[in-house]
DNA sequence: AAATTTATGTCAGCCTTGTTGACATAAATT
DNA sequence: AATTTATGTCAACAAGGCTGACATAAATTT
């Protein structure tokens, strides 16, 4: 036998693989796509001085006018103070305005500006034009696949939050408020 | 009419949606599923002092080993200075090994111990089981479109060195030396 | 009415992980 | 012998996470 037993300092020679009952083929692509996806929008927040914590908070106020700070936080999953800094200089440059809440004054509603959903359509356009790409390549019906599987992926108690926001495209917030 | 024409600090109302030619539902979902399927690992690598940045390096160390430094750098797209820190520490506590290049005695190359490897193994686990889940809901054959899409979402510059990676696992490096 | 809780803001400091620039060394190449 | 290449390292900096502490106004509870 060639093979002895290997010190734990020993290089191991032999790459993991699927044999290792791990799915690597997916979890590499998904590292890939997911990287040259974001990649697309990073060159043109560069020109704004901005990163993609911005371009987050931008995404979500341009899909949920009115959220609160609160929804935001919860949606981000980050914290009120990392928050703050971006937020404050999206305010400040007239990318998003804040409104007092009408049934509780003590919140405060986000809603885009006119060159605030211009930012968003403008750094959502490349990344659209991204999927539609890899989406020409494939069979009629693999949309429906992609998105049950990408839907699958997320933690079930996430789902409803963005089955509201995906689902269709209205405005349909607080309706039985 | 009801409308007038809005002045830049006015908050808009109306939710961005797939009406306005962007593809909303595959980006936002593209989003929370990758974040939830990067939140799995993390939960290990706080056990070990470890960061993400570990994570990918032991990653690709684990599934092309031997390669050298200038490879990963290629892969990573980080710098020389970004990756040392983290290399360094993975090579201090034992999960990766350097063996000077035999071809080119300048060269490190870059393979995983046997500590590497389960730790390797133990972080993509999850990883990989959240793909089963997401993929046991998913109709047979959707798993050949779903690679489709994000081999799609690649650059195609940079397709081929995944190609190499995913197509199979062995250890096929420079066997035409 | 008073006390408490909630939503938000803000200050201060820390960590990880990315960046650039400069310089050192050994080995390969010209 | 001179130059280029692969790697390492030092120093400084920035973005964007984090925690802890404290302030304020408004809502809720007692």
């Amino acid at each position: 036998m060639t093979q002895h037993p290997e010190r734990n300092e020993d290089p191991i020679k032999s790459a993991l693989s699927g044999d290792d009952g791990i799915d690597f083929t997916i979890i590499e692509l998904f590292f890939f796509a997911y990287r040259d996806f974001t990649s697309d929008p990073d060159q043109i927040l560069g020109e704004y001085a901005f990163g993609r914590a911005h371009h987050r908070v931008l995404h979500f106020v341009n899909r949920r006018p009115g959220l609160t700070v609160a929804e935001l936080l919860d949606v981000l999953k980050i914290t009120k103070q990392s928050l703050a800094r971006v937020l404050k200089q999206l305010i400040d440059t007239g990318h998003i305005v804040q409104v007092q809440g009408p049934r509780d004054r003590r919140q405060r509603e986000l809603y885009p500006t006119a060159k605030g959903r211009g930012l968003a359509l403008a750094l959502a356009a490349p990344q659209s034009r991204r999927i539609a790409a890899a989406l020409a390549e494939a069979a009629p019906g693999d949309r429906a696949a992609i998105e049950r599987f990408l839907l699958g992926m997320v933690n079930p108690e996430q789902r409803t939050q963005i089955d509201d926001q995906t689902a269709t495209g209205d405005d349909r917030r607080r309706e039985a408020g």
